[in-house]
Order: C-alpha cells, then structure tokens, then sequence
DNA sequence: CGATTCGCTTCAATATCTGAAGCGATATAA
DNA sequence: TTATATCGCTTCAGATATTGAAGCGAATCG
C-alpha cells in the first residue's frame, strides 16, 4: 500500500476535493461537474473511498430516484482540509480548476 | 487542462514529495524509492514536470555517468509545501509511506 | 581490456479509463 | 393509464497509460 493507491488514481482528489466544496454531491452532479470521468470509473472511485472511510453516502429526501448523496466522512473532511492548500495553488498556478472541462 | 492532468497521473505527486523531501535527487534513487514505477513512466513524469516547470534538472559534480540531478524550481517548492499537509495527513491516517514497496 | 553502472528508450503484455448503451426503479406528462 | 424522461448505476469494447524486461551509448571500475 503506498501513497500511489490513494493519490494515484486519475480522479480521487478531484472527487474528494468537489464533495469537500459542496458539503454534499449526488452521482449525477459530480459526474456533470467532471465532464471526462466515465461513470464506470467514478462508481469505482466512489466505492473506493467508501472502504477507506473518506467518503459515506447519506439518505436524502425529496427525488426518489436519487436516493442517497455522497458526503466527507470526519476522516474524509480533514484530508480535505488538508489538501486545499495544494488545490490553491494548482488553481493559481496552473488555472487549473476542479472542473476540467478542456483537455490536456 | 484540469486539476487531473497535474494530480491525475499516477506518480506526479509521489516524485514531488519525493524530491521536495531530498532537496536533490538522481534517477536512479527515484526510481528505487518508487519500486513499482517503470523507467518509461518515471522519465515521461519527470519530463512533464520539466515542461510544467516545477522540477529542472541541475549539473552534477563527481559521477561522470550521472551528469545531471533533479530539484524542484522555485514553483515546485511552493507546490511541494502546499502538498505537505496532504502527504502528512496520508500517512498518519493510512500508513502509507512514500517509499511504496508493497502492493495495494 | 572486460564488466558494471548510469540515465534513459523500446516494446509487448497488462492494467486502467472512456464513452456509448442499457437496466430497474421512480417521476413526470398526457 | 400509458409513454417518456431521469436517476444511479453496470456492462463492455475500444482507447490510453503503466509495467517490467531488455537493451543502448557513455562513463567508471577493476
């Protein structure tokens, strides 16, 4: 296990980051706001932060549809604490934003 | 252009740290700090961070085989430090060392 | 001299990701 | 009621990225 397996994966940050920014997402929202990511991909990214505790899903009301939305678990919510300093910068410095809408 | 392209790739932030934390660092240590990552990948990352302009290569003294180090620009510091939050909560949260020698 | 080490490059096999299609369940419109 | 749209996914084939072994030219070591 290495810093790779949480970091290394194209959109992990970006998920934690984009729920980190709005509290709460449901799957079709992050998927919109991070146009390339397949929705094969985001499920699997989502269940993979679900085993590591980072992201939790939260019943919601209203749409029947969409039953559940994605939230930052306490764990989830300090790491994204600590990685907006590095989306600061990569914002500043790169005008890179979470959405990624161009491509490299 | 996306936060992806810089946090997407699968070694990006992993060499950052890694040379941020040495100050200096040849290939050859690099990449045996990253056991799992291959020497095409390793050089196609570094390159990327060259053109990026957040690690260069500096002249080396001694070895005549090994002419050059990498170290991270004025830039790559920045970014290096804006990381170290994110790389320390990593750690003490999911064990996961920079070195990588297991597997996932 | 020959063997080793250095920073890579090449290439085939494998892992990962994309994007379109589709599914079961619910909702909304006619 | 029926028809159509939307929701969170899953499946799958094709594209892309990564691995790991092999190898190369240049420099060092013995």
């Amino acid at each position: 296990m290495g810093l790779v397996d949480v970091v290394g994966k194209k959109w992990g940050i970006c998920v934690v980051t984009l729920i980190g920014h709005h509290r709460q997402l449901r799957f079709g929202p992050i998927q919109r706001s991070l146009p390339r990511v397949s929705p094969a991909t985001l499920s699997a990214t989502l269940r993979s932060l679900e085993q590591r505790e980072i992201v939790c899903k939260v019943p919601i009301s209203g749409d029947g549809r969409a039953s559940a939305a994605y939230t930052l678990t306490e764990s989830g919510s300090e790491l994204y604490r600590s990685m907006l300093p590095m989306a600061k910068w990569l914002r500043r410095n790169h005008n890179l934003e979470i959405h990624s809408k161009g491509r490299s």
